[in-house]
DNA sequence: AAAATTTATGCAAACGGTTGCGAATACGGT
DNA sequence: ACCGTATTCGCAACCGTTTGCATAAATTTT
């Protein structure tokens, strides 16, 4: 019953050619007689003949494979941005292989370990927040393995980068909030770990300054769950002068603060307004009030990642690298502005 | 700049010894003095030998490495269920590839076809609604490639299996809506293709008549997202009788449900009460009122999957199979009870 | 008819590692 | 001094495929 998958020898035994006559064939090789090309292609098909991708990779040092390491696939954003990666990887040929790194370091260097040990033709990564080594990742790009990051990059290192305007976008959601005719605006900012942190709250103390705000320290919190949210958000709210307004640092940690707010006996967006960042297509419309948010376009990140990774094999050569920096859109929903409720 | 990865050749050079020297004292074999043994551990550390998978795997036939095919990995219950694989896989030293059919049959023919010409060592799967011909998983047996279902089985192919009791659950969440005095129960269930979807349904009309409740087909519509849902909960609630409970086949039907419930100027659980099936964790707890659920033991499932592959493996004459049922949890919340709001 | 060229195929090495078997050396026992 | 036995290592084959080169036969050129 067990049909071992059949080989090239198998097909070489069967019509009593050599192997080499078989792998020629199959490609259709100009030395190759007609009659022959006709019979090998006949018995592979026959024989369901499925090249060994294993014994392939072997000899040409390449697995037509991709890497690509996520904190974690459960996020509305990071499998849009597989998908994307996906979308551009199986278009030209190319498989991928996901990895969790569960936004652990260990982790994620036992990711890279074993990707580079599966010899994957190059690795796509967002860093975990609490990488701030980078020597894995330097190794990758030591040993000649293109390296693209997206949306979390790393700067210490000369690669190919995805982003969004992080700081453009935040900015942007910071102005909304006044001009709705908000005055005491609260950011929940993310780990000062990730860039993506540091420019969104950048974002929000430029807008403040702009517009003639003193940031007031007390008003900027970090969290970067629905549990870190919620607790900080009650803090938030207990100052005597408490916020009219928060900007966090992305949708979830949104979540946890209209908990907070609404526990708190407060209305939203009257008495406080709550604005997101990626727009999470799976909570924000859910919420109640619909959670204002900035859209990241995440599959079309992860298509740029996987071109730019395409790009960097055909012209390996080549040791310049980009910054491809995307636009995002700012989603204005009930939870900023008591028109759209 | 760029370091080729050091291979056994390269230390047995080296050092001045034969390859296979080299490959027995890194496994420690007792053939090997100490002396060598110490000789090729230091220079192999110092050089930073990976040993090459591709090699390994072409010299072995064996991959290490698991594929696991998923209709969508944003859902929270198949991201859950793939961190259970992935937890027993890496314990037993195996890598996991995961592939997302989309909900399309010829993707997952396709995932089947590329797991296979990377000669994975099994394959995990939940299939694709939109698949009804399994002549690809077929192969997969035929090729004595370990197959195992999870949730979404299928009863023509003779494999390890892992389910939950999804009668069983649907017959108590039901039950439920009864015991809560919920008299006209509607059901939208899922794409008849589905095991889960047929299941399901049993287990809401074996409820009804257990209470003596005449099933009413006009209750009873297929809906298998939020869109379907909400439309289909439209029309049930422009029925002369209109339903004062729905049990959807999953959350997100819930979901659309809830929103064409409250846009008709219903109250939630007080007009219509509303239970979804998986417990998705994203979503019960943040829509308004919190969804009452079924939960499954998404990575428990995972996990059990990735068990019974390596209990194929390691036991690899045994023809029987094994179909673990998991139990399902009923969690009440607002949406059923309205003491719970 | 001899030489040159084309046509069609096979040999063997290579990719990186493993492993059965044989061989060389050293050592102990008689 | 001789034999048996460890000890330690290398040779070569193998996994499945590709490819440079050689080779043989067939064909063309001179």
């Amino acid at each position: 019953m067990k049909t071992r998958q059949v080989t090239i020898k198998d097909i070489a035994r069967q019509l009593d050619i050599s192997p080499a006559t078989v792998s020629r064939a199959l490609k259709d090789h100009p030395d190759i007689s007609k009659h022959t090309k006709k019979a090998v292609i006949e018995l592979a098909n026959s024989l369901n003949y499925q090249p060994n991708s294993i014994a392939l990779s072997l000899r040409s040092q390449k697995t037509f494979t991709i890497g690509v390491i996520v904190p974690e696939i459960i996020h509305f954003f990071f499998s849009s941005a597989i998908s994307g990666v996906e979308a551009t990887a199986y278009k030209a040929g190319y498989n991928v292989v996901i990895c969790q790194s569960n936004e652990s370091y260990e982790r994620e260097v036992a990711n890279v370990n074993t990707l580079l040990n599966n010899r994957v033709d190059g690795i796509l990564i967002s860093v975990s927040k609490n990488t701030t080594d980078f020597s894995h990742l330097k190794k990758v790009v030591n040993m000649g393995v293109p390296l693209v990051f997206f949306d979390r990059i790393c700067n210490e290192i000369d690669a190919h980068k995805v982003i969004v305007e992080d700081k453009k976008g935040a900015y942007n959601a910071v102005k909304h909030l006044i001009d709705q005719g908000y005055k005491h605006i609260a950011h929940l900012s993310g780990p000062e770990s990730l860039q993506i942190s540091r420019l969104r709250k950048d974002g929000y103390l430029d807008a403040l300054k702009d517009n003639g705000i003193a940031h007031d320290p007390r008003l900027l919190l970090q969290a970067d769950n629905r549990m870190s949210g919620y607790q900080n958000m009650k803090k938030l709210l207990q100052l005597e002068q408490r916020p009219d307004a928060v900007f966090t640092v992305n949708d979830n940690v949104a979540i946890g603060a209209i908990k907070a707010i609404k526990e708190a006996g407060l209305k939203i967006p009257q008495d406080v307004a709550v604005i997101g960042f990626s727009d999470d297509q799976k909570i924000t419309s859910l919420v109640e009030p619909h959670l204002s948010s900035v859209a990241q376009p995440a599959f079309q990140i992860g298509q740029t990642a996987g071109e730019l990774f395409l790009k960097q094999i055909t012209n390996s050569d080549s040791d310049s690298f980009e910054e491809v920096v995307l636009d995002t859109e700012l989603i204005i929903r009930g939870s900023t502005d008591s028109a759209k409720l």
